[in-house]
DNA sequence: AACGGTAATATGTAGCTACTTAAAATGTCA
DNA sequence: TGACATTTTAAGTAGCTACATATTACCGTT
């Protein structure tokens, strides 16, 4: 024999998932405390910790300082999104990537758009719509604004050449990252850029980041037709 | 003063995400050893791998055995989305929680079905259409497929007063979970229902779940009109 | 040069101790 | 009884050691 007879943290996690998949606690209830599940499995607490830490990060358990560990109230479906530059995504298709500027101009920012950031005074901001190409063929429309407060930089671009999707996430980390994933049909314009049909329903993303409170950039990215968005595993 | 002077590993954390975001390191490129950064700190290491780690799963590094740590080469955007039971949410919004079963009929599922489990020989499976309320107004439309081999239970399961979403959540833990959004416009039938109007376009969430590579359940989710999907934080 | 076995190495994991911190529980006093 | 201070508790963090494991790197043989 001689096989390892620690116990893995995974293997710890396992046991409590299964202990509440099972029933034993159910949505609200207080688990043991980690010393007690750590002395009842013979492991160290910092095992208990490290299974604890995971089930909680996938949102099944909720833990507080002496409030102790209790099963989340009302369980979720967590699902993580990774949502690649778009060049890289067109390239992993296999399809040559292509980008074109549309049009680019500074101008005060409208009520929308400084909703988005939750700002109330007006801010001038880069505005953005350029269209990404796979194999020639459109495949993203983006409407983008940058806030030339936070990136002032951003003017030294050459946006004709450089895609401000690439730029801004290879150059600019943020601190935070709004999603916001919705349907809408396309109008007259768009389905003039993107290829498709007036009326198609279109997946939008819209994104905006902020570093340290100050706003960095939203964008709206419209979809063509039948684009599809995957967890990544 | 007295502070306590120990470098936690959020701010170690911090300070390799800076690093890197200074383009002091880019990507692709390997970062110095754990054991090296903890003394350049004069931290432990096991400080530098909690920082390191949390880096990982917000894919910004990419960490290998013997092969060290190096810069993750595709930058991404990653975000968590948390997706409550269709109740929950809807009383989250204030509103009053209501729920309908418009069909249930056990039957072979059909090709799209069992490709969504990468399956290929027939199964058997309950097909269940239902529609979830607020505030009596239609919310989202529910057309699940439950596999009967894995959750022979559900036949035992009241689905005019129970939700399918609800028992499936509470009751069968899964172990892989594929999502996928895309956008549709309404066909009679749908808006019919949804109290939208034909050709609308309606956000589609798909969810399918597995426990231990056998299939449990695939569902597609319908929204109304105008519906956000938000990340969490 | 190609192959294959072996050694070296960086990260991963487990256990222990000690201390910190948030917050619940308790006690005290007006 | 209620407001406020104090104690206690359970999780969170940091540091150390020891060992596991997955690769890469190296070296010798053919």
């Amino acid at each position: 024999m001689k096989t390892t007879n620690r116990l893995s943290w995974k293997y710890v996690r396992d046991e409590i998932h299964h202990e509440i998949l099972s029933g034993r606690y159910g949505p609200g209830d207080r688990l043991p405390r980690d010393a007690d599940i750590a002395n009842q499995l013979n492991c160290a607490r910092s095992t208990v910790q490290r299974a604890m830490q995971d089930l909680s990060d996938i949102g099944l358990i909720e833990r507080r300082r002496k409030g102790g560990t209790r099963v989340h109230p009302e369980p979720v479906t967590r699902a993580t999104l990774d949502i690649p530059i778009t060049r890289h995504e067109v390239e992993k298709k296999g399809a040559r990537y292509g980008y074109q500027l549309i049009m680019q101009e500074e101008m005060s920012a409208p009520r929308t758009v400084l909703a988005a950031f939750e700002l109330t005074s007006p801010v001038s901001m880069l505005r953005i719509e350029a269209l990404h190409l796979s194999d020639n063929r459109p495949y993203m429309l983006e409407d983008r604004w940058v806030c030339l407060d936070t990136v002032p930089e951003i003017r030294d671009v050459d946006l004709e050449i450089h895609s401000a999707n690439e730029w801004l996430v290879l150059n600019r980390p943020y601190t935070r990252c709004d999603l916001r994933f919705y349907a809408i049909s396309a109008d007259q314009k768009m389905s003039e850029m993107l290829g498709a049909k007036t009326g198609d329903a279109l997946l939008l993303i819209e994104r905006s980041t902020w570093i340290d409170g100050a706003p960095i950039t939203t964008v709206k990215t419209i979809t063509t037709p039948g684009y599809q968005l995957l967890t990544s595993s």
